[in-house]
DNA sequence: ATGAAAGCGCTAACAG
DNA sequence: CTGTTAGCGCTTTCAT
């Protein structure tokens, strides 16, 4: 097999420059302890010969690395794309690279992917996504991380609280709250709630907030019809079937997230259910095909590529004795999807 | 600061297991020269020990990289996001790690991304997204790469062929044109095109195969408005205002992309003009929201998951004297947005 | 079949 | 301010 590379390496630049080794690392380095002028000269000769440090040595002699690596559910779920996207961005700008991996929603294969990542000394975890309510599926990740960070690594969570890292944490219950606000302005009674997977901490501190807006309005839990299917499009077709089939007095579904909404519009129109005159529906997220689906969907906005971006910021930063928080924020956007409750 | 890492080396495994670095190198990287029971015996022993080769230490002595570098133009594309999951999923069964870059839509950028991740040292590049016509903007991308291939590493590419290295390649003519049909079956004579920034092979490709669908049918070459415009969500909205204003006796729209084909819906939304009574819309390439958008799209079906995979495939193979190709295939999806031509 | 030893390219003490 | 040198953890001849 021939040499992986035939590039310069740091000796010619030394050579060339006519200094030692350790000078040319540290102009290169931009550590002081060298005069500006031999500085300025190995620079110079480094960029003739079109010289790149080779990360592999560099990491393997100092222990530092330069890449982050992300966990995402799946990078074809938009909200997980859109994060993606803004941690590959700041990742860039900072000259990081970004090694990316799937856990595919199995917490058994996050954490594999996690250890996988840590064994291959990222200097960087971020790992997004829905924790679980369960203590003991994030135990082992949260010790995992724990471990990390006490020799050296970094972690930062998107979406989760449980982790014992630094979050950035997405405003669930409120924005819980504000869809079934918003429903209920509408003369809405019997809501259903289209939710993911039970045992996600997303869903249930979504749903608490929506439950928490209908006691406030003294609205007996019975009005609210809570159906767990899995929190994705397919999920959201199957929710809303047995919506229809066992709550028929229903006037308004929640989707839990944006795709499961996808699935509840899709069918709901296969049914030929009118939304809004028949049925209004809500989801969450806003992803970006939010606008474009017919109805457009009415939703709560999160900024998932400023998420992505903020996460990689706070793992930038060193660590604090306890792990930052860093809520997003987040803001109801009325569509198309949503009316009046209709007359009966 | 703290050593980057206390784990386990390959020493700790070779002492335990009373052998020498030497062998139980050899033993876990599966090579021979070692008896079977010893092999043995040091496999179980580094599983005990939770021993995790270090990746940079075992890249700087053999020179061969296990990461593959991925370029796409913007992952929250969910063309590219498509594609990304497949070469993640295969990636992560072959035990590789992927790096991704965006690149913006921008050749100097995406240039840019190329050599920094040839310097990062990885050992696969694969890039995506479509190519330019000017050769010169290739050109550069090419050299690069056949430099690097000849440093053995390996590359390839999904959705352009000017490269040089192995390539997936999407049947654009061919979809081009059984667009076309599909319209012109339906009795569409005036149809324009919603296409992506000229210059682009995958434009200029497309925009082929509906050109000769139009030809063979011994249609003028006037019944075919051609707008380009952004390859975007937002170049489709552009398009189509300029087609309604411009062409108002258009009938059928063909969109060079879903997403494109998205902001047409937009406007034709907002516009309202109905879909497909009065316009009929087609897409390109189903992207996994089409089948939700209101209408649903008419589009040809590509599968980028698929291509995702094939592209790795290729680049896990030793090269050939001549590049591989594979063509991806592809089918009219007929869905609700496209009807009759109206009667005028 | 196994071991000893020489690097891979770089950083980081330690000297001067 | 600059140079020398000892590793980082692993692979890979070359011996045995």
């Amino acid at each position: 097999m021939p040499r992986a590379s035939q590039r310069p390496r740091l000796v010619d630049v030394a050579e060339h420059a006519a200094v030692s080794l350790a000078t040319a690392s540290r102009a290169l380095a931009g550590r002081e302890g060298v005069s500006t002028e031999v500085a300025d000269r190995i620079r110079q000769v480094a960029h003739e010969l079109g010289y790149v440090a080779n990360p592999y040595a560099r990491t393997l002699a100092s222990g530092a690395t330069s890449t982050v690596g992300l966990i995402v559910h799946q990078v074809d779920d938009p909200y997980f794309s859109e994060i993606a996207a803004g941690v590959i961005q700041l990742a860039s700008e900072q000259g990081l690279l970004v090694q990316i991996c799937q856990s595919g929603r199995d917490p058994d294969y996050e954490l594999q992917q996690l250890r996988h990542l840590i064994a291959q000394r990222v200097g960087i975890v971020l790992i997004s996504g829905s924790g679980y309510d369960d203590p003991r599926m994030e135990s082992a990740a949260r010790a995992e991380l724990a471990a990390f960070q006490n020799h050296g690594g970094r972690a930062a969570a998107i979406g989760r609280h449980a982790l014992g890292v630094d979050a950035v944490l997405p405003d669930n219950e409120a924005g819980g709250h504000a869809l079934a606000q918003h429903l209920m302005d509408f003369g809405h009674r019997r809501i259903a709630v289209a939710a993911g997977s039970a045992g996600l901490t997303t869903v249930a501190d979504r749903l608490a907030g929506v439950s928490s807006a209908l006691r406030e309005r003294g609205r007996p839990t019975t009005d609210l019809a809570v159906v767990h299917t899995d929190f994705t499009r397919g999920g959201g077709r199957a929710a809303a079937e047995q919506i229809l089939n066992d709550h028929p007095g229903t006037t308004a579904i929640i989707a839990l997230n944006d795709v499961m909404a996808m699935g509840v519009l899709s069918t709901l129109r296969s049914r030929r259910v009118p939304v809004p005159a028949r049925m209004s529906v809500v989801g969450f997220d806003d992803v970006s095909v939010a606008a474009d689906l017919a109805p457009s969907l009415t939703t709560i906005r999160l900024p998932m590529t400023e998420m992505g971006r903020t996460a990689l910021t706070l793992a930038l930063k060193p660590r604090t004795a306890r792990p930052r928080r860093r809520p997003t924020g987040h803001l109801l956007v009325v569509r198309d999807s949503t009316g009046p409750a209709p007359i009966t």
